[in-house]
DNA sequence: GCATTTGTGTCACCTAGGTGACACATAGGG
DNA sequence: CCCTATGTGTCACCTAGGTGACACAAATGC
């Protein structure tokens, strides 16, 4: 094992984080964060722990992973030395949306985020929480479903493509859900990244498969249906 | 013309953001938002320009979109009312990544970042700001990496993907930029979306032009040589 | 109300890239 | 130092989805 590394003022401050941080604030950090050795290969949290705290890496490389259904690995992020990361922390009441695994031998410093925004902002940390829901919140739900759009057909990439738009725009009707959007072909080929000739196909064989019905242009959707079809197969 | 739409205390607090707000937050809050309408297909902001203000959709529906430079249009997010968007502008000295349009007919209210976080906060607006981009603004790169990559063949996914490396974990070396990471062929096919096999079909192709060599299980990439494929075909 | 533009449906064809299969290289643990 | 795991290189084959082309439908402007 190899020897502890020291965690000091001077360190912290050549991060990013906190390089604009009185000492007294780093202090009140210092005593807050335990350091931690992982090996290679060992995981420091998985997809769906409750995401309580914030970590930082010290020394070694740590790789952010998703596993879809499939059994596809999707590699997201590779966290270098001075970096935070377990950043869905600072949102209240998340999961952890990816799996963190030790590339190679690390040492990494762990905290709570609340000590992290209280000691440097000096405001509850259920306020700044709340804030970022309300704001920054959104960049980490598209990541999250680009990442899951890798490795997906157009078929299940319009099918996600459709229940999220039903739950932004979509109004209740006797028939399904109605989105209060006027929709071409070629907006949903841009969405979801395919061309505007087979997204119109892969449409038809959904109104086949009756998850989806049209009024002029107007589009009824089964969200009932469309949640099947993305998780019954794979 | 439509009608100008009221926006109070009550319309503001129906919102996530303000949800928490005390009523003397949203009242400095309203008086610092101005009302602009902009008529289906306008743009509001255009990739590139500053990020200086934040915006709050009231009503209509705003796109968030980016141009390849294939000429691709890649939707990155529809905005429904209710939600802020242009929120680059909370991370210091940031460009709009994306393209705004309304999508429909919208009202829309702008107000500046540091109007939004000095209210709600009561903080200095370039110590959040700080903070957002020591934390948060990773998962903004990597949406931002998600959506570029929508439509590139695997070839300028790989080659995006090195550089990208080279970046966080490189070192310069006589021969140009040495990659301290042991890699496998499957874990880049796992971050670029793609087969072990083809990658290392494209990474043998990358060593035939020279932008490639290895030494034992590392890296030397060649930056330039790299940019330069990247840009000059697309 | 008609003309023009914008969107939809459906072809036939082509290609990037997925897949399985295997030989060979190599590296790291015992 | 050898043996076994893991990684690399390269096939041949197959398929999802891109592309161009065109007919028809439906909005939109005049």
């Amino acid at each position: 094992m190899t020897r502890q590394p020291v965690l000091n003022i001077m360190s912290l401050r050549r991060m990013k984080t906190f390089a604009r941080a009185s000492d007294r604030q780093l202090k009140a950090i210092l005593s807050e964060i335990t350091l931690e050795r992982f090996e290679r290969r060992t995981t420091l949290f998985r997809q769906g722990d409750p995401s309580d705290s914030l970590y930082v890496l010290v020394s070694g490389v740590i790789k952010l992973s998703l596993r879809t259904p499939e059994g596809e690995d999707i590699l997201v992020s590779l966290i270098s030395p001075g970096e935070l990361f377990g950043i869905t922390s600072l949102l209240p009441g998340m999961q952890r949306p990816f799996r963190s695994e030790a590339f190679s031998d690390c040492w990494v410093g762990r905290l709570s985020a609340d000590t992290l925004v209280s000691t440097l902002l000096g405001v509850p940390f259920a306020d700044f929480s709340a804030l970022m829901d309300g704001t920054v919140s959104r960049w980490f739900g598209l990541l999250h479903r680009y990442a899951h759009f890798q490795g997906l057909d157009l078929q299940h990439r319009l099918a996600f493509a459709l229940l999220e738009l039903a739950q932004k725009f979509g109004a209740q009707d006797s028939r399904g859900t109605l989105l209060i959007l006027q929709l071409t072909h070629e907006d949903l080929a841009d969405l979801v990244g395919a061309s505007r000739q087979k997204v119109t196909e892969h449409m038809r064989t959904l109104e086949r498969k009756a998850l989806l019905q049209r009024e002029g242009r107007r589009l009824i959707v089964s969200t009932e249906g469309l949640r099947e079809l993305v998780q019954i197969e794979h």
